[in-house]
RNA sequence: GGCGCGGUGGCAGAAUGGCGAUGUAGAGGACUGCAAAUCCUCGAAUGCCGGUUCGAUUCCGGCCCGUGCCUCCA
């Protein structure tokens, strides 16, 4: 079967058809690093992944490209707001360039721990701003962009010059009115947004991150970025674009417009957007207070895996509510099955080439992700084969790896640090309380080593053991 | 106010016009010095009311509830 998308254009499941099956181009939307990452950002960027995985591994060669935003989002309403980046600045004493530079760091850092690849091509903003300054002149050339009135001369897109504005996240043009933010009294029209900030007369000249332009000294507006990096690197012809679900009404529809108001045709095929984390049955944002970083969940005594793997049970199209206790379920299911897979490794060191039976159930796996991405159902098929007598163990851990491979599992192994001193002591003192029978030492010892992270299993040979998390190991 | 999405066992979450996956949690059993792990067995769910249909959790309508967007947002 082949791939099938959800397209965000006709709000489908599409056959993904690539402009070139040797090089899918994919453009995704990063993170505007004057923050960490929490959690829910963290979803989206393992849905991508996911995505990734799946088009590779569906037999198409791809070129992966994602920006990081370090100017040019602005913190409040309508476009008068104030740099986050600058807001951030301020925030910890440090220049906009080490903000975005510690926090572009950490979000690779959870990436990494969240068995995310890495982008084949990752673009900031900083770095691509007369990219930027030549889109805005063709969009002037061409009529779709004007400088405001009033003291302060932003260039703006017009959005009454582009009839297909709205389609993409339909929104039917008489509720801009009834928007709860205030309308720009330099702006023809309510939707239309800023290509270029100017400096000059506006209500935050001191802003550190600053260009010359052909509009006077200032910075670019958000959306303009991913437009000009997504051509440069992909051309103007791009098969898929993804990001979050909230990024469909402004950022993408403006993008849209910049885009194809630009190059004058289709820009990209497919749009696919994730859904979103939900805390409590609300959203988890930036902008609010309390958000969970990756380093909470950690520090909860939880590792990165687990997190991932509860992002697998669910579909991207579908909102998650985060808990701690669906996040205990996650990690049990997963660190049974990296416990199983070790288990099975020891005995059968050498890997073996999948047999027809295993090839059939890394099928199934495929199909479920070539579906939409149907992560859920992947790991359903996963655990059936897993637990079915009828697979001898080589296969299974040949299904492992494939599995490993599509959704991104880590290794499917725990974690075996060194043991320390005090636990090898533990449990040579261990060994001679259960040759001597002295139960209730073996017993005491045996819940010492637990609180250390060390799970025992005893056997007529002689105790093994494996490292467990337990809770508030961290914390 | 407008435009969407969703309500499935204790929890998470798929699928489907006719046996409602999977995992976790719970109960019982095998095994074990006792446990753990593993394995076996079991109990447990389609928000409410109508309609279409031989048959609805699925399709249609209404209601209730939750949630997102129209503002920065993954």
């Amino acid at each position: 079967m082949p791939l099938q998308l959800f397209n965000t254009l006709h709000r489908q499941k599409e056959e993904f058809k690539p402009i070139d099956a040797k090089n899918v181009k994919l453009y995704c939307c990063g993170p505007t690093v004057y923050n960490y990452a929490h959690i829910g950002n963290l979803r989206t960027y393992v849905f991508e992944d996911l995505l990734r995985r799946t088009i590779a591994r569906a037999g198409f060669g791809l070129t992966h490209v994602m920006n990081i935003t370090d100017v040019g989002h602005l913190q409040s309403d309508a476009d008068d707001g104030e740099d986050k980046m600058a807001i951030a600045s301020q925030r910890e004493q440090k220049s906009p360039w080490d903000i975005a530079k510690f926090y572009e760091e950490a979000f690779f850092a959870d990436c990494r721990k969240l068995g995310i690849l890495k982008p084949h091509i990752v673009c900031r903003a900083t770095d691509h701003i007369a990219e930027m300054q030549t889109m805005i002149t063709t969009l002037e050339e061409k009529g779709y962009a004007y400088k405001a009135g009033g003291n302060q001369y932003n260039v703006y897109f017009d959005t009454a010059k582009f009839p297909h504005y709205r389609e993409f996240a339909r929104q039917p043009e008489a509720q801009d009115a009834q928007g709860r933010v205030d309308a720009d009294d330099n702006k023809r029209n309510p939707a239309d947004f800023v290509l270029w900030f100017t400096l000059a007369g506006s209500k935050y000249p001191n802003q550190i991150m600053k260009w010359e332009s052909p509009w006077g000294e200032g910075f670019p507006g958000w959306h303009i970025e991913c437009s000009a990096m997504a051509s440069k690197y992909l051309g103007d012809k791009i098969d898929i674009h993804c990001g979050g679900i909230d990024h469909i009404p402004v950022h993408h529809t403006n993008e849209i417009a910049q885009s194809e108001g630009c190059f004058g045709h289709q820009w990209v095929n497919y749009w696919l957007h994730g859904e979103f984390l939900l805390l409590d049955n609300d959203k988890m944002a930036k902008s609010k207070d309390g958000f969970l970083t990756l380093q909470k969940v950690l520090d909860a005594g939880y590792s990165a895996m687990h997190y991932r793997y509860l992002i697998l049970t669910a579909h991207y199209r579908g909102q998650l509510n985060f808990s701690w206790d669906s996040l205990d379920g996650a990690r049990a299911t997963y660190d049974t099955l990296c416990h199983k897979a070790d288990e099975w490794r020891a005995a059968f060191p050498v890997a073996a080439q999948p047999g027809a039976a295993a090839k059939t159930v890394i099928q199934k796996i495929d199909a479920a992700m070539q579906d939409d991405l149907n992560s859920p159902v992947a790991l359903s098929v996963l655990w059936e084969a897993m637990r079915n007598d009828a697979l001898p163990v080589p296969d299974k851990l040949a299904i492992l790896d494939g599995a490993d491979s599509a959704l991104g599992l880590g290794g499917v192994t725990l974690d075996k640090p060194e043991l320390t001193r005090e636990q090898e002591d533990y449990l040579s003192l261990r060994d001679t309380a259960r040759r001597e029978k002295n139960w209730p030492e073996a017993d005491r010892l045996r819940a010492v080593l637990l609180e250390t992270g060390l799970m025992l299993k005893d056997r007529p040979e002689g105790s093994s053991w494996y490292f467990v998390t337990p809770p508030a190991k961290k914390a």
